[in-house]
Parts: structure tokens; sequence; C-alpha cells
DNA sequence: TTCGAAAATGTCACCGGTGTCAATCCTAAT
DNA sequence: ATTAGGATTGACACCGGTGACATTTTCGAA
């Protein structure tokens, strides 16, 4: 006797105890109790879940009544069981900048609302040589619908591959094309540093330094040939003893900045590669003595919050990461609608000026 | 005919091909290979796995050596099915600081790693009338195995009650003693409060002023009581008129600092509830042409990333939020281990003297 | 009216574990 | 040597869905 196979099974018999005749969202409804209810095989019920075109527009609006009746949710994990992937969607990165990332989680989960996934973390370190491996044992353990991979774990070619391999979708958050093909967001960094170093030539200012991030990610590269793209329109160089490089960190910001300093010719204006590093140009440049924007100007990349919480307010390129981080997510569900559209959504950045940059003191901006 | 009851299933028969005899990685092992490799039944498997104490020890070493072989791990999304408990730990929050939010992921994240457990985020929205309700559909679509609730989310005592009837357990990080019971992690912001004006009063600041968060959080009440309480062990009275509330957001912070500034007699030192709305002091302060610190001391609390990048770096009252996420989790995760030991854990907070606050202008410190 | 292919629905095993309870194995006590 | 009772281990159903494939309807064409 498993359940009861009785004649009357037309009456809401057993399933949640049925009160009064409101409906009960008590212990949880099954598929067992709605294919019950609905007098229906729990295949079809299952059909109409998962959006099956293959069920009579009847059958599925009175199974759909029966649900919403029954208050009744799919299991999470025996779907997953079922079908071998779960509704989890990873986040993968290594990233220097905290603000990036809440940024990036905020899109997601502005994407995620409303849907059945849910968002997980799973910061990494690009350093340890088994970073590859434990990934793929996060994805073998847990069977995540699908990763988002900002940068700099977009730029990961490895990984990429090892990807690949595994039974994975994923979309990457980058500034370039990379070599493997996969979805991806892509922001034109190079326009945003050319808009930086336009904004600095145009106010004046001749003797331009620039702080970069990290050589291995790509981001860093595609700023600064912007950048000096902009400045050579202008018909500047950017000297080599000019370019320092400040690990996309406050810290490196700030040791950057000071080496500048120390030059025979200090520089007037100082684009850093990230707001963060333009955080740590701020300190260094006080320390030293100098005014914000009237010795020195700074210009700074992402418009993460606390560019506008300096003071004065950091000029800066704006990126719009939480709108990547959305995207990111939208992209990655579609393939749950099927419709598997657009494999590319390319963001611009915007230079956002604000009280940190100036035209040199004694000269007039063009 | 299931499983074959052949005479030779010595062999490593069937399970994922053999081919030359070493251990394979491949296509993911299940406890039914390692169960039939053993030669034991799969529950056995299932009890070395979940650290029984009813397994023979030569049986479970045994066991161990093919699990290892096959370098197998169990399901995750099977064994959340089966036990109606998922191994997910969801961080349920609402707070206006992604720095607060970013460190106690961190920490959560630290205490979660080499564990079977997964991070997901659930944001939520306080003000909104539902919010308790989508809090407990979560929950009862994800069976997560546990939620950390940080402030002010720890403090809604709705929800608690509600937490209390669902079949979860939780750890609330709060300021206080709570009405409903539960585990938690326990910072002393009184005496935070407490040391932040003690310090000012030291630095021979007499006319001071406070900018506290937002009424419904039990830390605002607890900050601004311990500086009282130190205020007036230093014979002296926070004016009713020297207390604004700033949101604990920055732009809270700058009206209430622009406020402050407006009055009569200005302030000679800010108390800021938290960082975020100290450097919301910070810009106010600037605008109105101040210097920091020599004509107006800041001191915040918290001591997010911020504090030490603004400039002058930001006096303030350090809480060990990482270490907290961390020590959440960890409490969290004790149930799994059986061991219900500790029920709270107190951190102390810890004043961090930087470049914002000096004595007065024409006083000397005590 | 009949027939065949497409449309709709159902059957049944299985995903990979765990809970319950029965069966078997030991070991010390009789 | 027996035997009771705890220590181990196994059998089997079940958690709540989905996949593959079989079966039944449905309906236009012959």
């Amino acid at each position: 006797m498993k359940h009861e196979t009785d004649p009357d099974d037309a009456e809401p018999t057993s399933g949640p105890q049925t009160a009064g005749g409101e409906a009960v969202l008590r212990g949880k409804a099954t598929i067992n109790d709605v294919a019950r209810l609905a007098k229906v095989s729990k295949k079809t019920v299952s059909r109409v879940i998962n959006e099956s075109p293959f069920v009579k527009q009847k059958t599925r609006d009175a199974i759909k009544a029966v649900i919403a009746e029954l208050g009744f949710t799919p299991d999470p994990q025996a779907r997953a069981l079922a079908r071998r992937k779960s509704f989890l969607v990873g986040l993968v990165y290594d990233n220097p900048s905290p603000q990036y990332v809440v940024n990036i989680q905020r899109g997601i989960l502005d994407a995620l609302e409303g849907t059945d996934f849910q968002l997980v973390l799973h910061p990494c370190d690009r350093s340890k040589p088994d970073h590859v491996a434990r990934i793929q044992s996060f994805i073998q353990q847990h069977k995540p619908f699908g990763l988002i991979l900002p940068p700099s774990v977009s730029e990961d070619e490895p990984l990429a591959l090892a990807l690949n391999e595994a039974d994975v979708d994923y979309v990457r958050i980058a500034s370039v094309e990379l070599d493997t093909p996969s979805r991806m967001i892509r922001t034109l960094d190079g326009d945003g540093g050319a808009a930086a170093g336009r904004h600095l030539a145009d106010l004046g200012h001749r003797n331009i330094a620039h702080i970069h991030g990290p050589l291995s990610f790509r981001s860093t590269h595609e700023r600064r040939a912007g950048f000096e793209r902009a400045l050579a329109e202008a018909g500047l160089v950017l000297r080599p003893d000019m370019a320092v490089e400040g690990g996309y960190t406050f810290e490196g910001g700030v040791a950057a900045a000071e080496h500048l300093l120390a030059q025979p010719h200090p520089p007037q204006a100082i684009f850093a590669g990230n707001d963060e590093m333009a955080t740590g140009a701020y300190v260094a440049v006080r320390r030293a003595g100098f005014r914000i924007p009237e010795d020195i100007s700074i210009v700074g990349f992402d418009d993460t919050p606390i560019a506008g919480r300096l003071w004065p307010a950091l000029t800066t390129v704006r990126l719009p990461i939480r709108e990547m981080g959305s995207a990111a997510a939208t992209l990655l569900l579609q393939t749950a609608d099927g419709m598997t559209t657009k494999k590319l959504i390319t963001f611009s950045p915007e230079i956002i000026v604000r009280g940190s940059t100036a035209a040199p003191e004694g000269t007039e901006a063009t």
C-alpha cells in the first residue's frame, strides 16, 4: 500500500490537510500531489513546469491552476539530481578591487531575482598552481548551471580550455576579444583610456603620467593603449619613466605615485588605471605637499563608489559594472530559455569629470 | 538481476572502464562504484562518508582507500535530496555599507573553504512588507543548511521568529543580546563608542558632535550610549543639537555634517557612527573650508578599507568584520559536527588612531 | 468511414544518496 | 560450548524530480 489508489481520488484527499478549503502552503507540496489533484501523470506536470510546448493548452491550464492552489514549487535539489545540473550560478573571481566585485555581484543578483537560480561565490587565487583544478572540482561536484568570470579570471585561457572540456556554460567579462570563443561581456577599455587621455590633454596638460595595473591583466594594456593613442592625437607621448605599475591596488598606487613624484620633472597629471590606484595617488600627492587639482590632476578608472567619496571627487572613467554583471547573468540564463541569441554585449566607458582634474596653473584649458 | 551477483565480482569489473589499472577520475565515481569495489553495501559507504562511529576500523580503512583511489566525492544534490537539507549557507543581508558586506563574505568564505558548503547570497529589503515571506520561501525551496544574519537583518525579530518555525539554523551578528535566543556573534559596540568618546575627550575636545545611524539599528544606540558614557566620564555632555542622524550612508554623512557645521557653535570634533558617514563628514568639512584635523577632528567606526584610503587617514574604531564572518560560519557548522559547544562569541572593538584626530588648535592633549 | 502521422500523455527506470529496520557478526558471560 | 546483547552491516524503499521510449489521442487526408 503506497499511496491510496482509492476510487475517490477526485477529492483533494490526502496531501497536506485541507482544513477549510483555502490553499495550503505548509509542508511543501510535491509534483506527485499536483499530479494526483490534476489527475495527470507527474511527467505531464513536469512538462508544464519546464514549459514544454507539447502539452495541450487545456491540460496546461488545469495543471497550472492546481500548482497555484497548492503553492507548489519544484525542488531544486531533486531537479538538479535528475538533470545532472544544479540551479547555481557561480561567480568565480580573483580581483584586487573589492568594489568591482560587489558591483558585479549586485548586477548578477539583479538579473537572478525572480528566477530559480542562486548566486554562489567562488573566489580563487590564480597564483596558486592548482586553481584550475579547484574550479574543476567545484564544477564536478556542484554542477553549476553556469559561471560568470570577471577579469582577471576571464582572461585565464587555461581555465577557459578546461571549462570547455567540462560541462558548464560560462560568460566572461573582459576588455578584449579572447582566444577561446565564448559568450562574453566586453568593455571598450581602450576607449576609456583614450577618453582619459583626451580629457587631460584638452585641459592643457603636457607632462602626463600613467599608473597602470598588472601586466597580466588585459585591461592594463587596453587602457594604456587607448590612453597613449589619445596623447598621440594631441601630439604628446607617454615617456617611459612616466609609466609605472601599481598592481591595481591602493598600496601600489601610493608607491607608484611616490615614484613619479620623485622624478626630476614630476607630472602635472596622472591617469591611474583604476580608482584604487588613483586613491593611492591622492595620498602620495598630498603627502608630498601638492594640491589636487591645482598642482596635479588625477584621473581614475571604474567609477567605483570611492571615486565620489574622495575630496575632491575623482574624475574617472565610468564602467557600468553593475549593469555588466546583470547582462552577464542574463546572457547566461538565455540558454535556459533555449534561445541562445546574443553572444556578445559591449559596454562603452564614459568619462565622468569631477573635481580632481583642472587645467594646469597659469594655463587655460583648450 | 540488479547488480551482478556473479562469483568473480572481486575484480573491478564494471564501473568506469579501468583501462590499464590506474584509478579513474573521469565521469565522477558514485557511491555505488565505491561500494562495489570495497565489497560492502552502499549504506556502509554512506556511513563512512558521514563519519558514523558504527563502522569497524578495518572496514572504514578499506572503504577510505577505495574512495581515495576513485577520487570519489559525494554528490551534494543527491545528499540534499535525501536529507532534505542542502549544503548551502545563506548570507541574508540588508546593509547600507557594501564594505561591511564584502568583509563578512570574505570571513564566511574563509571558514567555508575546504568544507562541502557553499555560500549563496541572499540580499533582502527590510522595508518591503513581504521580506520575511521571501526569505521563508527561499528556505523552503533551497533548504539551506543555515543562515548568517549580519545587522540589521540580525535585529529583525519577526524574521527570527519565522526562522525558528522554519527548519533552519542561523547565526546572528549583532551588537546586543537579542530577544529571541540563538547562536550569535556579538560585538561590544558600546565599548567602541566609549573608546571614541574617550579618545576625543582626552585630546582636549569639549564641543563634540555625533552623527549616528538609523534608529532602527541596535548598533546606533549602542555606539551612541557608549560614546555618551565616555563623555560623561570626562565631564562632558552630548548636546541634543550636536547629535544628528546620517543613515549609515555617505550622503547621509555629508548632510548631517553640513547641518552640524551650520550651527552657531560648530563642533570641534565629530564622531560618526560608521566610516561611510565619516567619509561624508570629510567632504562636508572640506566644502565648508575647514581642515582635518586642525580645525575639526573626525572619528569613524568599523575600519572598513576606505578608512585607510582617505587623507588624512581616518581614526576609527575597528571591528574585526572578516573574523566575525568567519566565526559566524564556524559557529554555524558546529552543528554539522554534532557538537554544539559555544553559542556566543564576543568581539571587542579597538580604536585605531590615525591622522584625522588631533588636539584642538592652541591646546595640548591630556 | 478509415488510416496514418503528429500531438499528447503515460510508464518506468534512474539520478546518487539517506533513513528505517532487519540480519549477521562478535565478544564476554554463563 | 552456549548464548545474550551490543556492534556491524545490509536490504530496500524513498527523496522529488527527469529522460527515454511506449502508448493513446486527435485530426486531416484518402
